[in-house]
DNA sequence: ATCGTATATCGTCGAACAACGATGATTGAA
DNA sequence: TTCAATCATCGTTGTTCGACGATATACGAT
């Protein structure tokens, strides 16, 4: 069970709206963590999206549709991996879905690797 | 054209042993790039690899075999990712090869990573 | 109540991945 | 020269990924 329009929201709407750049200080993931969140940004619709919610506050489906050659379905796709992965975070914002970057799941990330 | 047997050295000897740490400071890699490398390491076996070089000096393929659950031809395979991916470096040594992170590709998935 | 919009999900298809055993090439030793 | 060891590569099989169109659901407006 994977869905967020079927599911109750995780966190409250004004988790999209946090102090920009806070450095969360966080332990390295396991293994299979790692690994999970590196294969999410392993591939560049990805960081593109990464990269527009990183320099817009919009976060909403469309846009990323409208900014990104590929189809309305294989880009929510997208969106579901990098959400799955706990790096971005959607919230349901009426007939639409608001997304932002999940800063625990990049600092989890930017953990993991600098420790290598 | 892939192989390392059958193709020339890329690097000396001594790449295998740089002094540990030099902290090379280099530009974030484009989207493509940064892919590759993240997929690279989006596979548990594929981290084992990089900690075991990282910890040892050994470096020697049947040294990793010998570390992990798998068949001696998946193990190679998974070195033959992280070496195109241009993580690790391999030398031939006689009969067997030796491997070393590739301390440049590390520094270079670092440098992606953390500008996210 | 109906309609249009926004979006997640489903089904499909081809490509890429992951794992394995078998094979072959290369090297050092007997 | 033969043999054993080491390792990359090949061929195969099953699984996952990436992309798409079509569909279904939820919601706001009419």
């Amino acid at each position: 069970m994977t869905s967020v329009r079927h599911s109750t929201p995780t966190k409250s709407i004004e988790e999209c709206h946090v102090p920009p750049e806070a450095e969360v200080v966080v332990a390295p993931p396991d293994d299979e963590t790692l690994a999970t969140l590196a294969k999410a940004i392993g591939h560049p619709a990805r960081l593109m999206i990464l990269r527009l919610l990183a320099d817009r506050e919009t976060c909403i489906t469309g846009d990323v549709v409208a900014e990104l050659p590929l189809a309305q379905s294989t880009v929510s796709e997208h969106l579901r991996i990098l959400r799955e992965a706990g790096l971005i975070h959607g919230e349901i914002e009426g007939p639409r879905t608001r997304y932002c970057i999940d800063a625990g799941g990049l600092a989890l990330l930017k953990a993991g690797i600098t420790v290598l």
